[in-house]
DNA sequence: TTCCAAATTTGTAATTGTTACAAATGAGTA
DNA sequence: TACTCATTTGTAACAATTACAAATTTGGAA
């Protein structure tokens, strides 16, 4: 299991303490936070922790590709530390927000590990038929 | 093809102005637009229109089940009077935002209808096996 | 070690998307 | 016409995020 701050060095990102607590807190739980709650969870510890330093953070985390930054149902961002692929799933009773490493078709599934499915989003993202045709080959 | 006015007195709604000019852009736009996208291409035919009015409106027709809320990428929601269930790809480059009618396998696919796809979000809801399990049968 | 430039963090203000709310307006009816 | 209820409007409040400049910290060069 590699070290908070190896990871953080591997990346050319100073292992300054925020940092250091910030990436710890998405590794250790999985529970997909947005800013808010990274920054709640770490003020007890951190007195002086600045909100702007956890969305700075989580910036850099993401455009160096150690987080994946999700948009889920809300208009809230949510970050996690997996970076495998993997499926999100939401329960409207309990909120709680499950990985699943399944295939899903959207024709047919209506269970999924057990789990009931109501609705579903697929959202994909790429360089179009019409864009990719401009650039020549 | 229905008239809007016929699909807001099925549903209930008094056919009022701002309504049937609202559902009626989002019927011949198909752009996925966000509440604001709708105001700023209203107001000049309605100059009195009110931003309220839209999110209002937007929030009527969508518990009525008229249209759809999306969270696709960013922190806004989008709308769309499309009801078939499908799949949404927005272009990196262009931003255009197209629906898509295939089955998507994550572990597979990589090219849809010419599409390049170079990130997927499946984002699933309903109610976890723990929950069902709590509720007795 | 001491000093300093560069990186990082912080606090505050600004911006954006959305909701709350009460007053104004409008439509239908007696 | 007058009344009532639905709808719209404008403004303020709220929540999530970003901008920005001042303060602090850091890692080397001297
Ligand atoms: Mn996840
Ligand atoms: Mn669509
Ligand atoms: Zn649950
Ligand atoms: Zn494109």
């Amino acid at each position: 299991m590699k070290s908070i701050i190896r990871i953080l060095k591997e990346n050319d990102i100073a292992p300054s303490m925020q940092r250091i607590k910030i990436l710890e807190y998405l590794k250790n739980y999985k529970t997909h936070p947005t800013a808010d709650m990274i920054y709640q969870a770490l003020a007890d510890e951190m007195p002086t922790l600045s909100k702007t330093t956890v969305y700075n953070t989580l910036k850099t985390f993401t455009e160096k590709g150690i987080l994946m930054a999700l948009s889920l149902f809300g208009n809230e961002i949510r970050y996690e530390y997996n970076t495998q692929p993997h499926i999100h799933f939401q329960c409207i009773k309990c909120d709680k927000i499950y990985d699943l490493y399944n295939s899903f078709d959207h024709y047919n599934n209506d269970l999924i590990d057990g789990h009931k499915i109501t609705e579903y989003h697929i959202n994909l993202k790429g360089v179009c038929k019409s864009c990719l045709e401009k650039v020549g080959d």
